[in-house]
DNA sequence: GATATTTGCTTGACCAATCAAGCTCCGGTT
DNA sequence: AACCGGAGCTTGATTGGTCAAGCAAATATC
């Protein structure tokens, strides 16, 4: 007798189903709700504020590119654009790398560093409010753990 | 004497910050993530798929194209332009609405249907490996109501 | 019942990302 | 020291989405 399973996989649990739909929406909406806040609040968007953001936890405010793009989940020619966008604003500068004249280094201007606490507060409300605060009474480490697995992801077979 | 908090907030705790930061890394690696695994397994892109699933699910397997594109979480004219990739597949065909001249139906075909069976244990399987198999042993249904509130996401000021 | 407004969808222009190709420079080989 | 493979970044072409304008059908108003 054929198992009927091998054609047919066990479907979603109704949990897991609506589990999977909710984060589905949250993935489509946290970071466009954000990013809307940001520009509304502080004209500044998402992926310019996380790049300055990074750079400005660095201890002398530069970074070099491919760095700098993994850390901004961005591909390295997406972080190339973001930086022209940036440094057009005056708020980032690039230097040529002193050990190795291929790379360079983007540096946080203190225009940029301006903008950046001008820009913060906005951020960590937005994110607050959207969603922190959904998540009170949970437990935030156990939760992150879960998510840090969850975004390490294997590659594609 | 001021308040220093009115000018500096409180920041996040290290468990919200680390919850933050692994969320923004899953926000940004699942989708691409499961995309890459349907594509590689099934040639079908999670956002064709997506199509496809929601009008299967329909009793007559069709849909008003405002309909589809909101439980797509896609514009309207996003939804044209995916409907229109399926149509040239073969897999989806547009009929004109009976009661409203103006409106169109998404109409899933025979071999949308067929594609879609074909391809959702390969979905299934992503969505667990990726995702839920790293929740297990947490309350699914008391998380999901959580990412409920958070995709439920007020509109900007 | 003609006209104005609104609704449903498509189309055009644009935008921010990606991938692939190109350029420059590094570093090891001979 | 000239070469060559590879690394670091940029540039060009493409893609998949958005928003705004357009068009046709429906509905409300007079």
């Amino acid at each position: 007798m054929p198992n009927p399973s091998a054609a047919t996989p066990q479907p979603l649990t109704p949990d897991e189903e609506s589990l999977v739909r909710a984060l589905g929406q949250v993935m489509h909406v946290l970071p466009r709700a954000i990013d809307a806040d940001m520009v509304g609040d502080r004209q500044l968007p998402l992926t310019e504020y996380t790049a300055l953001m990074n750079l400005s936890e660095t201890p002398d405010r530069r970074m070099r590119m491919n760095e700098l793009a993994a850390l901004c989940y961005l591909s390295l020619s997406g972080m190339t654009r973001t930086i022209i966008r940036l440094e057009t604003q005056g708020l980032v500068r690039r230097e040529r790398c002193e050990e190795d004249a291929r790379g360079w280094n983007a540096v946080l201007t203190d225009a940029g560093y301006a903008r950046l606490q001008e820009a913060w507060p906005s951020h960590l409300a937005a994110v607050r409010r959207r969603f922190l605060q959904h998540f009170e009474g949970f437990d935030l480490a156990q939760l992150a753990r879960a998510f840090q697995r969850a975004g390490t992801a294997e590659p594609t077979d």
